[in-house]
DNA sequence: TTGAAAGCGCTAACAT
DNA sequence: ATGTTAGCGCTTTCAA
């Protein structure tokens, strides 16, 4: 049976419907299928058959005809919690975010809505807060809930949850960020292929004291961009200084304001800044401006990931540009790909990403 | 029974607890209370009522303590459907969101979300993107899934949806919004005297031309502010000319260049804007821009909502702040009474602001 | 092509 | 204090 028609049979609103005829007396609870079969004159078993698409074949033409006639005019609406009960689905799928209030994960998240919604499933989205005990109680809950698949845009390189969970044969797609071993399908950006570009740039403005503020070397975000940072630098003919590094223990602003505080107030000569992201980025502008420095004066910054309002800061900032949204619905169709047909061919993907110039970033003083 | 701690009962994590049994060969397939029943030598009735701490003391203590233990190695987790099928509540609520990435919303979402938690229910986010119809769908399958309570982020003045889910009984909250009638408990930031305090600052400065680019007129947030804006004008002795408002169709960033440009371009004069939001007021950056006038030197702009990264703009911006996740926060708590003592005392919240004035604002040139 | 019957996992009224 | 029974609303064998 076709699973894509048997989940969006009944998607379509018929808001308000059934509540009419309670409101006219006819009925004052939702009808449920034995409602439907008895007033089209069939069973049970047979309303449902002909309820589903899947299922509709096996029922005589005119009788379905006349099921969903009923069903329509009763505002019928099936109850997902019984199906799901007796089906063990749900039509349903986990979305794992570790911060919804970073800007990076919304439009990602508009972007997994959209295309499941397409294909009937719904998402759960759920907020780790960046807390290992909370993602695993938000994890089982959503298990106990019959969750159908997850993606996960908390991974780590060692997330022991997910590999879990894909060892279930459940469906898991990793989003942003992939775990160590890389055997989990995951849609990303091309870190290695942004930092390149914006490295590119700095070089070529006439940088060659750039310092990196690497993210948490427990995320593959954190990793690969260092790596790329190094790569940049040996490409260039640059030399790799270790204390031109910090790695820093949060994508957040304070964190990037402490980092590149210590490293303004330890004396490292450096005229432009590689930031992990950008919210570290902005940590930057912050830790400039306390110290009375100036972007791009005194030092160039570059973001990762162009979140919105980044257009909009002072100075307005050099990032890298990812496509959020389709990095959220490319997630999704791989993960309804692995719901129709399991392990048919699991895939990761590299979006692709561009270096958007602003005025963060300028020549060097000297 | 003590509803909280009903559900509070299994939201501990027992992560893999089971996958070690099965694992280990012992089963493998989730345990059930009937599992739990027969290793512990007792009915599933009398299991379900020592696991439920609500009926716990119908049961022999000693017994009760042996279930509990026998739930807990086998890693027993209640199925929230099949529970929810039969007793018709979900320790559920469908918080109702126009739009995500407006980032407004996370934190309110953030505080809902932990409230709720702590009394054992979830929340599921839903996004309409401002759409009624999208709205609708969702809110129908918000109810087939058996939600026990809404939050609505989406209120409009004429507002049927909330107002037939609420004649259903179904406890609702709205938050940010309100309706027209002011029937429905809600959780708001107190427009009228974030105004009040936006347009003293702007007199105080100097100003007396200022204009408004009032949110959409369907919203309360919208017309309150409008009022607000009145009534403050008429405070100060100021009068109120028609062609200082534009009414804007939406609360984005586009609406608000729109509005302002056509301001500018009309010829009517005025040396601040006060926005209806602060995505308005980075429209009206977007406007000044364009026409190469600066704030706050040519024009003072003063924002609505304070939210993230307006403190970085250029020029960062004079904005009445509100306590997103308080508001979040109180309107689960609203909606938690509601739902423990249905009609007992329904009430709105009005919660207090502050005017943060950052460099948006400035004493008139002239 | 349709109906009968069973059961997903749980709780609650009733009986003991 | 515990067991019996029924049923929430649905799907899916099996039988006719």
């Amino acid at each position: 049976m076709d699973g894509s028609e048997w989940r969006a049979a009944h998607t379509q609103s018929n808001a308000g419907s059934w509540m009419v005829k309670a409101t006219l007396g006819f009925m004052n609870r939702r009808p449920t299928l034995r409602d439907v079969a008895s007033a089209a004159g069939v069973h049970p078993a047979t309303a449902s058959r002909a309820l589903n698409p899947g299922t509709r074949d096996l029922v005589n033409a005119r009788t379905a005809e006349r099921v969903l006639r009923t069903a329509q005019s009763l505002g019928y609406r099936p109850n997902p919690q019984a199906r799901s009960l007796k089906t063990a689905r749900s039509a349903t799928v986990g979305l794992v975010i570790p911060d919804l209030t970073n800007p990076l994960f919304p439009p990602i998240a508009r972007g997994v809505e959209d295309v499941l919604s397409r294909d009937g499933y719904s998402a759960w989205i759920v907020n780790t807060d960046n807390d290992e005990a909370r993602e695993a109680a938000a994890v089982e809950s959503l298990r106990d809930r019959n969750v159908d698949g997850f993606i996960f845009a908390t991974a780590k390189l060692q997330h022991p949850i997910t590999t879990q969970i894909a060892a279930q044969d459940t469906p898991v797609v990793l989003v942003n960020r992939r775990t160590g071993k890389g055997d989990i399908p995951s849609v990303t950006p091309d870190d290695a292929a942004g930092v390149t570009l914006a490295m590119r740039h700095l070089v070529e403005l006439g940088h060659r004291k750039i310092v990196h503020l690497a993210g948490p070397q427990t995320l593959s975000t954190g990793v690969n961009r260092l790596r790329a940072y190094q790569h940049a630098l040996a490409d260039h003919g640059l030399e790799y200084l270790p204390e031109r590094v910090v790695v820093c223990d949060a994508f957040t602003e304070e964190a990037g304001s402490k980092a590149l505080g210590s490293l303004l107030d330890s004396g490292v000569e450096f005229t432009a800044v590689l930031a992990g992201n950008d919210l570290l980025a902005v940590g930057c502008y912050d830790a400039l401006e306390e110290r009375g420095l100036s972007c791009p004066d005194d030092v160039s910054v570059v973001g990762f990931n162009d979140t919105q309002f980044m257009d909009k800061l002072r100075p307005p900032l050099t990032t890298v540009h990812i496509p959020h949204y389709d990095i959220g619905a490319e997630a999704a169709r791989l993960l309804l790909e692995e719901l129709h047909s399991p392990g048919r061919h699991p895939r990761s993907v590299l979006l692709p990403l561009s270096l958007i110039v602003r005025q963060s970033t300028a020549p060097p003083a000297r």
